[in-house]
DNA sequence: GTGGTCTAGACCACA
DNA sequence: GTGGTCTAGACCACA
């Protein structure tokens, strides 16, 4: 795995959307247990703190849970996994159709376009 | 006009970015007078800093340019503006896409959302 | 204001519980400023990240909101802190109520033992 | 029995409390033999440690004795138990009564929800 | 070994 | 001066 991030935006913030966009895609399965936060924070080069507030957010949503002592995993309610997919997937959409809208293009012009890149 | 920020990123890149977008769609014109830093400053509740610092990334791509004496307005070059607006609609489409993809959406069904949110 | 925390329970949880307790009881009122992070942990002789974390607890219930250059303040939405009163005095009661009943002790004798307290 | 613990306070402390309720409340009899730490171990989930610890501390107060060789029980002596009953009722009274009065309640009001919820 | 908390301290964006 | 992020590193509870 590769970690690269955007420096105008927190690291924190980043890991935590990658792994949301890992389990909601299936790159992580429901159930599965994460990598330990110093395991994940070496992988990135980055500090175990960062990390862990990264998984914070991914908690307070439900979408990873703890055991104390024996690490973390994705949640294991398909439901809740379910309802993140729809949800970033229904944002992008929009955030997307608005910003092309706004260049003046049309929805023909933006689904030609979207085949040919696909 | 409405001027929000997300606390996430800069807020000299987000002014940068919105402006950018004015002139590309055409919301500003071609050779139109942009309003002065100072001014700008006002509306959106910032410091004038800022804007000065946004204003330094649109010079720097060729979108605005600076008459010493008479403020900043938008580039005369239509093919600038042209440029501008493929580099970025291009870059949204191929980020838009990739990240459907990944959350597991066909071109078809990614059509079909967006004819609908349009 | 005097600061003393209890070992057992993390100092981030104490303050922002205290900070909630303030503004509940009206000891701190809506829309009235914050200390600083800075200054209540100077206060609190605490490390400003504690502090820090404790304000996202806040902001994360709606209780405090930030002004990114010039501080926090208690939220201005009555309703929101008058949630917070009622949800916090329902959760007392209950827990009060289960502990005294689970020593053995009668509705009558509680209420007896609260107003010779009171 | 059901074992549940709050992750922010240490679950040594959470066993102690829990049994020192159990004694108090008469659900364990005075004289009355313990479970094992091991086999509290198990009902709870947690490492003997963690159990051993929790005993440890019931044991300094009196309220629990070690025969060598046949394990724990209750004390058998009831004035202790009375005390630690009071102790605690008591503790809990003046608590709980400070923060319904920081929160603005009266006695009255007190009373009343108390009555609710009983 | 696992997560959780806390400190000291640096550096950034913004006013 | 205000908040936000990040690092390095210590120390704790628990298995």
């Amino acid at each position: 795995m590769s970690w690269q991030f955007d420096n105008n935006r927190p690291i924190y913030l980043q890991i935590a959307e990658r792994l949301e966009r890992d389990i909601i895609s299936g790159r992580l399965k429901k159930g599965e247990k994460l990598l330990s936060v110093r395991d994940l924070a070496l992988e990135a080069s980055v500090n175990p703190n960062t990390v862990q507030r990264a998984m914070q957010e991914l908690e307070s949503r439900g979408i990873v849970t703890v055991q104390r002592t024996s690490g973390r995993q994705v949640t294991n309610d398909d439901e809740v996994i379910a309802k993140a997919r729809n949800f970033l997937a229904t944002a992008q959409v929009r955030q997307f159709a608005a910003q092309m809208k706004q260049l003046g293009y049309t929805a023909e012009q933006v689904n030609q376009m979207i085949s040919e890149e696909w």
